[in-house]
DNA sequence: TGACACTAATTAGCTTTGCGAACTATACTG
DNA sequence: CAGTATAGTTCGCAAAGCTAATTAGTGTCA
């Protein structure tokens, strides 16, 4: 389906998808749930999938400044979603692991809060979804080797 | 190439897409220019490209509310990147429109901006890149169709 | 005409998220 | 042991988003 003989000018795709990716993020974020923002979802959920880690760890893979990971697994613990404990073998490393209520909450809200993409997805043909399968990883690869 | 046999699973997509995509936004956010941000950009770019808009048509197409918006053009107005004008038929209404520095700051700082994208995205093979062509498009009349 | 409802945009006040700079505590190294 | 490096934290600030309430202008209809 539309096979593309002329060269994508990287430039030109740049723009587009910096707009919709900008888009959809912000409405994403609009369906936050009260109680656990996007943000605090985002690390939470990184923490289940990446097992126990240190900040410094998440703040790579949430690319994140150390200040606002700090705040942001502070309120996670205040929340009792998070655990932190203190590496026995290097005292200045915060270990930060995932609390039993931490994943069935997380379960939950991590289901209404794509119920609003998925509902939106579903509308699609299968080969539009292919196409996003497809994009969702090539994504992750754009932002994951880095500086 | 690739064809899925297996039917993909909206939620599961979904899922990924969402992380992918907020990583993406926050990564795009830090290349912000000092003096125009993205948001600000964003409304801008949207200006120049749906031509003269009212602040309600605005908010629509940037997925805003009122009062974001509001000040987001009151921004760029006081940097002289935009002219607002009242309706003469309903003097309620505000119209706005690009001016010719605004279209200037424009080009430059879209180059700017887009820049980080573009280069990851010289990295990637051809046919990835017309993935993510397409994933563009998909991406744009996901939130476009709206309640 | 005058009262009422509706609409576009604004103002006010709050929250979350992000940053950089400066700091603390711990570990390493020569 | 002095100096340097590293992991996180605290502080203060700014951007961007929201809701609720307000202002100003339009429309309706009795």
């Amino acid at each position: 389906m539309t096979p593309t003989i002329t060269p994508i000018d990287p430039a030109e795709l740049a723009s587009r998808l910096r707009l919709g990716v900008t888009r959809l993020a912000r409405k994403l974020r609009q369906q936050a749930e009260p109680g656990i923002t996007p943000s605090l979802l985002s690390a939470l959920s990184t923490i289940e999938r990446a097992g126990p880690m240190t900040i410094g760890e998440l703040c790579t893979v949430e690319q994140v400044q150390p200040p606002t990971m700090t705040r942001l697994v502070a309120s996670l613990v205040e929340m009792g979603m998070v655990e932190r404990s203190v590496d026995p073998d290097d005292r200045r490393v915060a270990w930060v692991r995932v609390t039993p209520a931490g994943a069935r909450s997380l379960a939950q809200t991590r289901k209404r809060k794509e119920a609003y993409l998925a509902k939106r997805l579903r509308r699609l043909e299968p080969d539009r979804l292919a196409v996003l399968e497809q994009a969702a990883a090539i994504l992750d690869q754009l932002v994951e080797g880095e500086s």
